[in-house]
This record gives structure tokens, C-alpha cells and sequence, in this order.
DNA sequence: ATGCCTGCAAAATATTTGCATGTAA
DNA sequence: TTACATGCAAATATTTTGCAGGCAT
């Protein structure tokens, strides 16, 4: 298979992301890596990116897709974020922000650190210490009447 | 079935609890709002939940557990709470708080609202409307190399 | 050449649903 | 009496895994 619809350019720089962190050079890893992050931060699930795939002409089976999110995530590329109860989302911004959900249209939108400001956390119970601090904003339809 | 080891006043208690929002007074439910109400603030899962009934000398299928956690969390009587993908967490403090989580342990710890202080949020998306924030504030073992 | 990667199908897991029976109101 | 509740088993959905063959290094 080949990478079809992938510049060279934008090949070497994947490329180059995937040595970086150890993953070795594949058709499939290539492919999700550009759908991912040649164009802004995304929000996807795994199905969502597979489908994505097939549409640009190359069917990964889904396996492969939840092994190379997996793999990417393990590698810093990726962040999983848990909203919802069914579905995985993975976040291809990886530095340390924040986010809105819409439980209704099931969509995230990514909120830079600096917009939230904790100004006081509570200690870490004895014996732990603090990995990440996730702050998710849940919205509704303004409209609707609750 | 009998309501076994349920007080009179608990039963009362709990029966009066459950009137209060709809919900008929049957076994199933008084016993599963006995495990969760009446020891202090918990955070449980279905599986948990229907094993420790059974402890007690009551079994009560997965689908009635799941049932009636639903119906008590529509009902505002427990919160669900979204940090593992593979497990839902109920939380029987409903008042708005938030969380430590340990990974490793699948072990949440409640933070009161008060320790947390959002000095800082962004406005909603246009069209929307704030639901709730959840800080959710994930711990390592602190002897954990990383 | 070797070990990692891929795809398929099957397995595993958590939760929901259909339906017949039971029971609170 | 009637609508709602329960239990069982089957269905659903997502993600993982075993394995045989393929490809990067």
C-alpha cells in the first residue's frame, strides 16, 4: 500500500515524529499520523479515525487503529481524555489544557491552561503524588430548559 | 425476599427516600439504597455493588443493579462519575465536589468543593450553558519513579 | 534474519434490552 | 387492577487478544 495522498515533506516529517519516539515506520502508522496531526489539534475516536482513513482510500483494519492510537498515546503523542461512559476520545494536543464537553453532540473543545486558573488544590493524600489535574467544563444547549 | 437486616427506622429512612422521588418502595431498591446511603459517602461500582448484596444474603441481577443505579442517578440521588473507561463509578455525595482518582488502585477520594478553587473559567462556547465542572486530580504512588 | 506490525476473527468486558412473570399502588 | 419492577438470557458496543503472515530494520 502506498501513502497516497502524503507529501513528502509532510512523510519525512512524520517520519521523523515516529522514530523520535521509537515506533518504526509503517504504512498504517503513517497514514493515522497524518490524519492526525497534519492539520490542528483534533479530537477523534477510534472509529471516527478509521472511517476517516477508508474515506482517504485506506482501510486499516480496526485493530491496527486502536493499537496505533494506543501506541501513540503511550509515546506522548496523544492524550486520552474521558468524557463519556462509551466512546474513547483522544486528544492529539498532548500539552496540558483543559476542555468543554457537549454531552448532546458528544464533542470536545479543547480549553488552554491559562484560561482556567486553580487558584487552590488541596494537598495529595500522604503517600501520592499528583500526576495531572483534569478540569472538564460539561455544557448544555442554551435553550434548553432545565 | 424479606428486607432482612434493615431497620425499621432505616427502612423508613430509605423507603421515604425513595418516595420522595418516584421511585416505588420494592426490596431491590431499599437494599441497594441501604449499601449505598447508609454508611457515609461511597463510590461503587455496579459489579461491587450487586457482590456486596449478595454478601449481605440478597442477590439482585446486574440488570436491576444497573437499573436502579440509572434510576437513582436520574433521580439526583448518586452522580456518575467518568475516569475510567472501563468501569462506572456512582457517587453517592451529589453535592457538587470533586475528585482524587488513583489509577492503579481504580480508587476514588472525594474533594470537597471548597478545596478547589477555580479562580478562573473560560465562557462557554456561544449557544451554550455551563452543566458542571469537574476537577478530576489524578495521583501516582509517590515512591513511583517517573 | 529477526523481531516488530498488521489484519482478521474471536474473545473479553460492561452495559442495555426484550420478554415473561411478579408485585406495589 | 394496572402500570411499573424484576430476572434471565440475549443483544449491543467497544476494545483487546491470539495467531499467521508480512515488512521494517
Amino acid at each position: 500500500m502506498e501513502s497516497a495522498n502524503l507529501s513528502p515533506e509532510a512523510k519525512q516529517r512524520l517520519s521523523a515524529m515516529l522514530s523520535a519516539v521509537g515506533l518504526r515506520i509503517t504504512a498504517p502508522r503513517l497514514h493515522l499520523a497524518h490524519l492526525l496531526f497534519s492539520n490542528g489539534n483534533r479530537h477523534v475516536t477510534a472509529e471516527k479515525l478509521a472511517a476517516e482513513a477508508r474515506l482517504s482510500g485506506v482501510t486499516i483494519s480496526s485493530a491496527t487503529v486502536y493499537n496505533t492510537l494506543n501506541q501513540f498515546e503511550a509515546a506522548g503523542l496523544l492524550r486520552h481524555v474521558q468524557v463519556d461512559q462509551t466512546r474513547s476520545y483522544f486528544d492529539t494536543n498532548s500539552a496540558p489544557h483543559h476542555h468543554f464537553y457537549i454531552e448532546d453532540e458528544a464533542r470536545l473543545i479543547d480549553i488552554a491552561a491559562e484560561e482556567v486558573n486553580l487558584a487552590r488544590l488541596p494537598d495529595s493524600p500522604q503517600g501520592y503524588q499528583l500526576d495531572r489535574v483534569e478540569v472538564i467544563i460539561r455544557l448544555d444547549k442554551a435553550d434548553k430548559t432545565q
